[in-house]
DNA sequence: AACATTGTTGAGTGATCATTCAATAACTAA
DNA sequence: TTAGTTATTGAATGATCACTCAACAATGTT
């Protein structure tokens, strides 16, 4: 019934995304997204209202695909804490490698936006709830397993894990010295197997 | 020989400091500044050179201070793990107290500057290496006076620690329910006390 | 009092910010 | 073909950005 749109919606958030994970809210431009996505202001506002609607949108998709890693770890995982363990091995060796971007967009997001904007807070928290229900989910499995003994509080280890996980997304942030990622991670996977 | 300057440095930058800590450095004005420190424009430019310049001038007040306030806590402690774990106390009030400021300035800087400006990390990682070497010191302390095995890696240990400030300072950011930082305080200081 | 030096003032700079919109293009349904 | 609808375009908007500077004020020295 009219002119069907041209770009690709995915593909043009998946750019917008990787600006904003980049460089954060503020330093990034509409100049900017207008030259990554290759879209003209007028389009990028038609599709997605403003600029902080569209970087709401690539929020929500690098949320989503956030949990649906963790969850290839950690579904159908014959061991539960291994699993876990595994998630832990590949977020160190992508912190270790310093590759550019070794950040989490979530948790940077969270103390560039979060503590002041509520609407960004919402939609960050409910993904932060995503990924520690799945591993709360795992850990309840390990507890059945017997992996985990029965005295152990799964939704303190839970809430432990994400704060770890939190610590070394700060901690790839100020460049560490090769080796301090997986120290650091050695002693929390000490933690979860006693 | 010349005319003095009328406003209090200390005073000017403890302003700077609280506007770059509640909003960021991207979102702080310069007509903010002018404004809370109460300076013109042009004395601000003439006294810290920059808006950089007075950015890194309160981020090194605010690693000093820090610093004291750690010390504080640990030097001459009879008990140098319970003098931590009181320190873990404190922030964690801090935290569950919902104020306006419970998030750590240096923790916010490192995921929105430092991860791409080196003048910004340098700042940065020199005064989260000196808070870590007070942990440190603590610890081996502690080690001496038979509190912590020796076994422990200190320094492992001390890298943990850091790494769950941190993590408590994202968790600041969420908004998170009541009790859910003391959950994993509890948890870090069952760590620390075997 | 006169001079040298430095602090203070605030209007003004060009650049960049997010956003808008009228003109035009491309499609579907009739 | 035509009418109706929506997508695309890119120049233009006013606001705000970090920053400058010439005029003036206040001090110590002589």
């Amino acid at each position: 019934m009219a002119r069907p749109a041209k770009f690709d919606r995915d593909k043009v958030l998946d750019r917008a995304m990787q600006a904003f994970w980049e460089h954060g809210y503020c330093s990034t431009s509409m100049a900017d997204l207008v030259e990554t996505t290759k879209l003209k202001p007028g389009s990028l506002y038609a599709a997605f209202e403003s600029k902080q609607g569209l970087f709401l949108a690539t929020l929500d998709r690098y949320g989503a695909d956030s949990a649906d890693k963790l969850s290839q770890y950690l579904k159908n995982a014959d061991s539960p804490l291994s699993a876990i363990e595994a998630y832990f091995d590949q977020l160190v060796d992508i912190i270790e490698s310093r590759s550019e971007q070794n950040s989490c967009f979530l948790v940077n997001t969270v103390l560039e936006l979060s503590r002041r904007d509520v609407q960004v807070r919402e939609h960050i928290n409910k993904h932060f709830e995503e990924l520690e229900s799945i591993f709360l989910t795992s850990l309840k499995k390990a507890q059945e397993k017997g992996e985990l003994g029965s005295d152990v509080d799964c939704e303190t280890l839970a809430a432990f894990l994400m704060n770890n996980i939190w610590g070394l997304r700060v901690l790839a942030g100020t460049h560490p010295r090769p080796g301090r990622a997986r120290q650091v991670a050695g002693l929390v996977k000490q933690v979860l197997t006693k």
